[in-house]
DNA sequence: CTTGAAGCAC
């Protein structure tokens, strides 16, 4: 039998990740006679540090202290990695400072520098780097990785750049790890365009890569961007794995890109990603958002461990279709079978109740959030249940619920206020609530013209009339309304007002029609629904729409479904459909047009 | 035994 010494064994051990074993063998060592040395104790340091077992680490230092090993960088740096990953940076501290070699020595700085990243030190993380160079100390890329994170917490892009200036300064080659981290900095500040630079840049991506890129465009909203990275992404022969696949189905939920979706589920089915839950959670979201609640219901049924997002999920896809009785039970359900609701489940419920008119329900829920959930009320709450008492008409208790609340309200409450009074034509109560939202939001546009449409409902020319002057002032210009659509290979623009089409009459023709139906809608519509049919959104839209209907070759005339199809190669879809009667069209509140080409998706948002 | 640590991103 081949004697193998201690210290190999050890370091295979903890090269293996068998740290227990690691920690066996070194005592087993110990207990032998065998002195451990310089080469011992980090993969002993190593191995408690990464079981965490602080005790076992402190027992370690004081062997090292007593073996005379202490001012070995090999030693040091596994010390000072070890007190950061216990968290107890004040430790690691003292060992850099209590041995002067560590000052000019990268990889002390390096574990030094990660450690006070991973608990946010931001400061400590800065002046240990100045001090670096001051000292002459070289950087690699190491260092950086360890600095980056800590730059994408908000306020500090501006630092971030100069680093990533620094980076190619100092000729560090922008490998992977130090090229994606500067990336994800990028995108999780919300410096998307800086981040996309970065990122055409680079020579060669890895999966991360695509994925920080196509992640930071869902976080960041731009929907539209996922997609077509996604496109990209694929052409590049880069197989996408579940952390891409949530970003693109978070996007496809967002622009009602169902086709895009079904694509990737058949992926989802042909891999092993089946399983993972995360993904399902976004299918599910993804089919409930474009209106396919039998798949998102199907895919919830399958799912075998359902977390609190999966429950938020289909609860809420039951909620935003107006099915509020059966988002309610779902959500009793979910109590029912143990799993704690959080915020964002409280969200759900409660926008289903204002959805479904459920309004007792829902005040139970807010009374019940605290007291039996412990679940301490935001204004993204409140602002439901605004909502809630507005459409039905209880504008004074709204008000006061929002004086008695223990949280700030955010402009999102006091919108929700302002939005009942329009349904309710209350003017007084509006310009209460107005005042208190452009506090919080001087510049949404949509506030002052819902006010001034509150206004003119009330015949108050005055009022309308303030309101333009106000928003003169501030320098608010409500962009020109346009939509496009593509139908067969060409895009149609349409600006509000425009009559250079040449189907223009029909198109007018056809928008009369429409007004009428929804007006008539409106009218038979019971009284909660009020403001589901107020209309048919902006006016370049309606010139969409019945352009769209107009070149159908669908035997319908109007044809009603969640997103709204017109025919094969015309598609128009509309985030806010939100209700189907008798294959009639009824469009609430569309603030987004989006069109179709080889599956990507394009949107635009406008007043 | 001459062995090589520090560590990040979706």
């Amino acid at each position: 039998m081949t004697w193998i010494p201690w210290n190999t064994q050890l370091r295979e051990l903890a090269k293996q990740c068998q740290y227990l074993q690691a920690l066996t063998l070194y005592r087993q060592m110990l207990r032998c006679g065998s002195t451990p040395n310089a080469f011992s104790f980090p993969f002993a340091l190593k191995s408690s540090a990464s079981l965490y077992l602080p005790s076992s680490g402190q027992q370690l230092h004081c062997q090292v202290i007593k073996s005379g090993c202490s001012p070995e960088p090999f030693v040091l740096t596994s010390l000072i990695s070890m007190y950061c990953k216990f968290n107890s940076l004040v430790n690691a501290r003292k060992v850099f400072d209590e041995n002067p070699i560590s000052n000019q020595l990268t990889v002390c700085y390096n574990a030094l520098i990660s450690g006070y990243a991973l608990n946010s030190r931001v400061f400590d993380v800065i002046a240990l780097f100045c001090r670096m160079r001051e000292m002459g100390v070289s950087v690699n890329s190491v260092t950086m990785l360890g600095l980056v994170p800590v730059l994408s917490e908000p306020g500090y892009i501006s630092l971030g750049m100069s680093f990533h200036c620094c980076c190619v300064k100092l000729g560090l080659n922008l490998d992977f790890s130090v090229a994606n981290c500067l990336l994800t900095m990028y995108v999780k500040s919300g410096a998307i365009e800086s981040g996309r630079n970065l990122f055409d840049e680079m020579p060669k991506k890895d999966l991360i890569t695509w994925n920080a890129m196509i992640s930071g465009y869902a976080q960041n909203g731009l929907a539209a961007d996922v997609l077509e990275l996604y496109k990209k992404m694929e052409a590049a022969g880069v197989c996408p794995d579940a952390v891409t696949l949530v970003g693109v189905l978070s996007s496809c939920a967002h622009l009602g890109a169902i086709s895009v979706g079904r694509e990737v589920e058949q992926r989802i089915e042909s891999s092993e990603l089946g399983f993972n839950p995360f993904l399902n959670n976004a299918l599910i979201n993804m089919y409930a958002r474009c209106g396919n609640l039998v798949k998102a219901r199907a895919v919830f049924d399958g799912m075998p461990v359902k977390s609190v997002v999966s429950w938020t999920a289909i609860i809420g896809g039951y909620g935003m279709h107006g099915y509020g009785e059966i988002a309610v039970e779902l959500f009793d359900e979910m109590i029912k079978s143990g799993i704690r609701p959080d915020g964002a489940a409280f969200v759900s419920v409660l926008c289903a109740c204002s959805h479904a008119g459920l309004t007792e329900k829902g005040l139970d829920y807010l009374a019940e959030m605290k007291s039996k959930h412990r679940v301490q009320p935001g204004p993204e709450h409140y602002s439901c249940v605004v909502d809630l008492l507005g459409r039905a008409g209880r504008l004074n208790e709204a008000l006061e619920l929002i004086k008695s609340m223990q949280v700030k309200p955010d402009g999102a409450v006091w919108g929700a206020l302002l939005g009942a009074c329009k349904i309710h034509r209350n003017v007084e109560m509006a310009e209460l609530a107005f005042e208190q939202v452009i506090e919080f939001e001087p510049t949404n546009i949509g506030y002052y013209v819902l006010l001034s449409n509150i206004y003119s409902e009330a015949e108050n020319l005055e009022g309308v009339l303030k309101v333009r002057v106000m928003m003169r002032e501030r320098k608010l210009k409500k962009d020109p309304g346009f939509s496009y659509l593509e139908y067969k290979g060409r895009v149609h623009l349409f600006l509000a007002g425009d009559r250079s089409h040449p189907q223009k009459e029909e198109m007018y023709r056809m928008v009369d029609k429409l007004e009428s139906l929804a007006k008539k809608l409106d009218e038979n519509e019971e009284r909660r629904n009020k403001d589901v049919l107020v209309g048919m959104g902006v006016h370049s839209e309606k010139l969409a729409i019945a352009f769209g209907l107009l070149n159908s070759e669908a035997r319908t005339e109007i044809i009603v479904v969640k997103n709204l199809r017109v025919c094969e190669d015309c598609h128009i879809f509309l985030k806010g459909v939100s209700k189907i009667v008798d294959r009639q069209l009824v469009v609430r509140d569309a603030t987004r047009f989006h069109h179709f080409k080889d599956g990507i998706c394009s949107c635009k948002d406008y007043w």
